[in-house]
DNA sequence: CTCCTTTCCAACTAAATAAGTTGGTATTCC
DNA sequence: GGAATACCAACTTATTTAGTTGGAAAGGAG
């Protein structure tokens, strides 16, 4: 039940994006091993995570030395779902949500997909309306009350 | 992210159990091995989730022949998520949502957190405000529309 | 009292998933 | 040409999930 260490690490490195974008949009690639260090991730498992989140046209890149990841778009223009969404899978709480799920040998009445569809919704109402700069946003404030 | 065996089977059961107990209180054990074979669910496997709810008295026992399980309580008195938090642990999104997470490397900033506290909260909102009864009802109103 | 049916219980196993590593190739700047 | 970087696939390890096995204890029926 809980978010795994892939979309957990890729909302990091996202947000860490966000702050280089928004103090420079134009030139701001960070290097890899920059955000692994300074977030104690394993480098080569970050660089498979964020190797998703390029193919799905949330980060762009540039090689070579001076090289490194970018948002490619503005962080309010970025959803948390398209992130989890790509790093997780659908994110819902019961897999039998699905007309024709071969798996569930459970044969009627199963009740506990009552249940699942209820906070299934309630997970897609947050994620999808909350923005990478949202997230940044949010975090100030609690530091600010802190 | 998905809700495990434990929790689904566990829902199925306290439902089945319900529904005996809403026509005779008084009178309501079942056998473990009619639920069991009526939804395609290892015997043994349901006999050890169903001994945690007994566990936490939301099921009451007779044993012997004759014996069986049955609801402790009536079913409007049953949440949904005593039976889930029994059987799924915290039922959260994100682990480290505790102040002392030690398992957690990340070492500041973790914006993961903001989104999975957002998650926290509506799941508990939605698993804490149904009971067993509420569970059954909607299943009934679900029929009925079809 | 004996047999049958049931709950109760602990230890074991198998399968799946998550998490991370290794060893390299391709680009680009200096 | 060398250093720094992104890119990529195959492999390994650890953890969790989903069961299974083999019994002991309790209670009712004959």
């Amino acid at each position: 039940m809980k978010l795994s260490t892939k979309g957990k690490y890729g909302l990091i490195a996202m947000a860490d994006l966000a702050i280089a974008y928004i103090n420079n949009p134009n030139d701001s690639y960070l290097v890899l091993k920059t955000i692994a260090n300074k977030r104690n991730i394993s480098e080569a498992y970050l660089e498979r995570i964020i190797a998703k989140l390029k193919k799905a046209d949330l980060v762009r890149t540039q090689r070579g030395s001076l090289g490194g990841y970018s948002l490619a778009k503005h962080p309010s223009e970025i959803k948390v779902s398209e992130v989890l969404y790509e790093l997780e899978g659908k994110l819902d709480v019961g897999g039998c949500s699905e007309v024709n799920d071969k798996s569930c040998k459970v044969k009627e009445n199963c009740f506990s997909q009552i249940v699942c569809e209820e906070i299934n919704v309630k997970i897609r109402d947050v994620i999808e309306n909350m923005t990478i700069e949202d997230v940044l946003k949010s975090y100030l404030n609690k530091m600010k009350e802190q």
